[in-house]
DNA sequence: CTAACCCCTGACCCGCGGGTCAGGGTCAAG
DNA sequence: CTTGACCCTGACCCGCGGGTCAGGGGTTAG
């Protein structure tokens, strides 16, 4: 499988996959004689996952340092819970995703703070 | 006032006022014989209402199209309401504003439905 | 007069997740 | 063999509100 139909079956593009390679997300696949990339269905598969973590806000930097880690989430049956205890599978995302969950929380704050003040100017009904 | 003094006065800095008169949102401030500007106190004032603004979400584009308007709102009496229906001052803020409030719905929910998926994947209670 | 600080313009840098081009090589079908 | 689609690397571009540097000149207290 080549990157483009790879990139199409992850539901991204070529460019995303050799960015994730670059930045360490994804380990750098199989070449043919003549350099172009390889993947498999575990790569999609993979490349799903990565995907769906970026979308839900962690960061490049968060999964290059647990890309090791990335593979177990992407097999279907997620293994079983160790004796880890916050974590989604016993494995290390648990502090990233902590954090990302306070600064979630910060930020709806910070916006929630900024459209009650909007609204308060918009319509001065007590102001 | 040099433009140190006025930036200091407003609470931001000296670049800030540069980038904040080259992209039209302060007028061209009087400069002395040897090209220094010189500010005043109803400039001061102009780059709190600026600021204020920008902290609000509004961006520097949305300023600039009403940049003549800025003024009115640093009055310390905001103007007397014109027949204007939903604005602030009677003024052309309130598409903008109203815009901005939109956005911030939108991102709002977002990043709750990022918040409750982090959540449900760090405790699958139910997963 | 000199030191120390301020100001001038213009240009590049930040984060972040890629998009888009440029200039070339490779693969599959006709 | 040619054509068209695909792939390679490297480099610059996006938004956005400035920060920071570089190289030069102004200003003011001692």
């Amino acid at each position: 499988m080549r990157i483009g139909d790879a990139a199409a079956a992850a539901g991204t593009t070529a460019r995303a996959l050799r960015f994730y390679e670059q930045r360490g997300l994804l380990p750098p696949p199989a070449r043919t004689p003549t350099g172009q990339r390889q993947y498999g269905a575990a790569d999609v598969a993979l490349v799903r996952v990565i995907r769906e973590l970026l979308a839900l806000g962690l960061t490049i930097e968060d999964l290059r340092t647990r890309a090791d880690r990335l593979p177990l989430l992407a097999q279907d049956p997620p293994p079983p819970c160790g004796s880890g205890g916050s974590g989604s599978s016993g494995d290390g995302f648990a502090p990233v995703v902590d954090r990302r969950i306070a600064a979630l929380d910060e930020e709806i704050a910070r916006l929630t703070r900024q459209r009650e003040e909007l609204a308060r100017r918009a319509s001065p009904v007590a102001g």
